[in-house]
DNA sequence: GTAAACCTTGTACCTAGGTACAGAGTCAAG
DNA sequence: CTTGACTCTGTACCTAGGTACAAGGTTTAC
């Protein structure tokens, strides 16, 4: 595949590509004579994955990571056992946070036909993110 | 509270607080005779909540319209509930996108005595984010 | 009563993650 | 055998979300 077909297949642009390649999220593709990139299919769903990810707040360096782990991890599998529990880890806070945040939307809902001050939101209890990642917000 | 001590214990710099009042995400404190800021011990929880939720790959924007439903939301309640259930769907989709990749690296955990190769991580079937909101990624 | 440690404003700068442009080569169709 | 639609590289620019000055006023501690 060509790279307009990918960035389109995609929903990103060319450059973006050309980006990610730079980056070590996408490998680099074969050449064709001219040199003109010639990408595998799977590089659709490569970026794919990257920009859902992102939707997930997870930035580039640990998209990589999550890439790395896609193809199985480090050869050794203790270091990939520890990795993947790391991520892990840090998913299931995710997960909770998100859920907490659910279903204070979902008291809302319920409560949304009293006045507004008498109306149930707590959604400040959903903020036990603890997300004590080495990667700080943006 | 002072400006620092809000900073100090959200977590953040006195600028970043300057600039959340810009934006709208923070209300405009009293302020003492000298024109010093006076906060409410509210705005830590605030302030902490925005960073969560930025982890959580919300968008300064959209974390204004989750201030705003914690707040119990528009006063119209047709108005409130609607927006409540839209930001509801959003996180449903989030939690199932991060719960199937937490499957998938739990089985890469299972898999991992295995040659790489022979490893499982389907990370690349949760990408059924779908997030097709209004705001498209950074 | 003065130095240190705060606070104010405005404005300039920084990083992540792209996005666009210029100048040049390639290739398929007419 | 040229026109239009691609591709390449390098470099410059853009937006979101901060972060850091500079120049000045205030408060506290000694």
């Amino acid at each position: 595949m060509r790279s307009s077909q990918v960035a389109a297949e995609a929903g990103v642009n060319v450059q973006t590509l050309r980006y990610y390649e730079r980056r070590g999220l996408l490998p680099e593709p074969e050449r064709s004579g001219a040199g003109y990139r010639s990408y595998p299919t799977q590089a659709v769903r490569t970026v794919r994955f990257v920009k859902s990810a992102q939707l997930l707040g997870f930035s580039l360096e640990e998209i990589e990571v999550l890439l790395d782990l896609a193809a199985g991890g480090p050869e050794n599998c203790a270091a990939a056992r520890t990795l993947a529990e790391e991520k892990l880890a840090q998913l299931e806070r995710k997960i909770a946070s998100l859920t907490a945040m659910r279903d204070s939307l979902r008291q809302l809902v319920a409560t949304c036909g009293r006045s507004r001050p008498r109306r149930l939101c707590p959604i400040f209890d959903a903020i036990e993110t603890g997300d004590q990642d080495p990667v700080s917000v943006p």
